[in-house]
DNA sequence: TTTGAATGTGAGTTTTCCTAACATAGGATT
DNA sequence: AATCCTATGTTAGGAAAACTCACATTCAAA
């Protein structure tokens, strides 16, 4: 797959598209966990101009992804460090092919953590809503 | 892709996951647009139990080749037959292979026609919603 | 010029979602 | 055991979004 596909499809999967009904069927989750959720930052849902949250496919990734790990008695506290330890993928095939040293990576990751400092990086998580589309 | 993967993909396609807000930004067709399409029986979205309409992948497909053959200036009426006249594509497979004789071909046809009399073959019609999941 | 198809618009209702607050169950801590 | 904390339930009151129905408008065709 191009990086150019890659970029849009990741674009398609950000996309706010389901209202908070929906993604608790999906989700098996009530509104007040998910909710919940949200206000520990570990989703940023879209608002629409009525205030309304609107879901991607990302989102409900993640949210599948914390109910398994409360599941696993994993607490929040748990789940913010696991969420933000995840590697960026990019880093790490650099890495694999030996494309730069590891002195070069933890600068690399230093630099990261500036720009990130306290933020999710929703777009480097996946959980298994590839189920729901081809 | 085994036909279990197939089936499983166009249950996923079908799943009510969309209000109708989200499919008028993914089509660029107003509400009335949308509710008049359906009266004339070109979609048929799912209802929750509170009445509010909820739109599957596939409706969305219907609904951009509908805007489509409107701007072609086509009217409901042609979209309709249109619509009728698609061709399971796993009849179209069989004929290609020569796994069937033309005689076979049009029995399958017209026992497809006494099943399918008067209403439509949603998961036949794919428009480009692929633009919008991976 | 009348007609019909496709769409716009507005009123009045119902459903869904929102926030905020308080309640509760169960595990950990004292 | 009593207390505290975390995750979730529940409820109230309000606002947004969606519903149906009816009437208006536009424009092409008869």
């Amino acid at each position: 797959m191009s990086s150019e596909n890659k970029r849009s499809s990741e674009l398609r999967r950000s996309m706010p598209l389901l209202p908070i009904s929906t993604v608790m069927q999906l989700t098996e989750l009530t509104a007040r966990q998910i909710r919940y959720y949200e206000e520990h930052e570990l989703i940023q849902p879209h608002r629409t101009e009525g205030n309304r949250r609107m879901f991607s496919l990302n989102d409900v990734d993640t949210l599948l992804e914390i109910k398994d790990m409360l599941e696993q008695g994993i607490n929040m506290a748990g789940i913010k460090k696991v969420f933000d330890m995840k590697i960026d993928p990019a880093v790490l095939a650099a890495k694999a092919k030996q494309e730069i040293s590891d002195s070069e990576l933890r600068q690399i990751l230093r630099e990261e953590m500036k720009l990130t400092q306290g933020q999710q990086k929703p777009s480097l998580r996946h959980g298994d809503m590839s189920r729901f589309y081809q």
